[in-house]
DNA sequence: ATTTTTTATCGCAAATGTACGATAGATATT
DNA sequence: AATATCTATCGTACATTTGCGATAAAAAAT
């Protein structure tokens, strides 16, 4: 049985486009989002170096998106890198375009 | 020539995009635009009735809506009717899908 | 092992957002 | 004309967000 979004119930589907929207709501998130969609992944300071804000505001901005489920910090070795969260950004991928059909 | 999006330069789009989000990022509001989106247009009190918070707050939430430019207040000869704003739904729905390509 | 680099978190201040009841203004009904 | 209905706005309270510098914690380079 093929799995589909549909099984998300309205309030859910309501609830979720709205926390996709309202981590996408802030330029400086957009702009990240943009950047690995390109890029595929990058370290904060990749992010730091081009966005006019700090390195703590940054961090905070990447927290949020994380927290969204719109990217993931995947733990390499030793390392962090931000990417997208492709199963979540499937998700608001659908539910976006479900929604401006 | 055909008009398009790729006009919008990176910033205006990054910017537009972000306002858009922004103001779908609450679910009450995202609850508004399906309902327009589905009744077409309706009066205040008739989201009043379906939403579950009072009538200045769904007021209120109907002002940042507009303010994005998401839906317009349409003044008929004596009353407002709340509608989706066709020209920048389309613009939302343009950027949003070419974000989530 | 020490130092440097990288990133997250803390503490704070200012701004913005959310929600309500009360009230005002305008339209519709009687 | 008086009353009822509908909607926006005001004032208020509380919560969240945004941003910064400072600091901590962890990893990399020396």
């Amino acid at each position: 049985m093929k799995r589909s979004l549909a099984h998300i119930d309205y309030k859910e589907d309501t609830e979720a486009l709205a926390k996709f929207a309202k981590a996408s709501g802030h330029s400086t998130r957009i702009a990240i989002l943009k950047h690995l969609e390109n890029q595929s992944c990058c370290f904060t300071g990749d992010l730091v170096d081009i966005l006019p804000i700090s390195q703590s505001t940054v961090s905070q901005h990447l927290k949020e998106l994380k927290n969204a489920g719109l990217i993931q910090g995947e733990l390499k070795p030793q390392k962090i890198k931000y990417c997208i969260n492709q199963e979540n950004w499937k998700i608001a991928k659908l539910l976006f375009q479900q929604f401006f059909d």
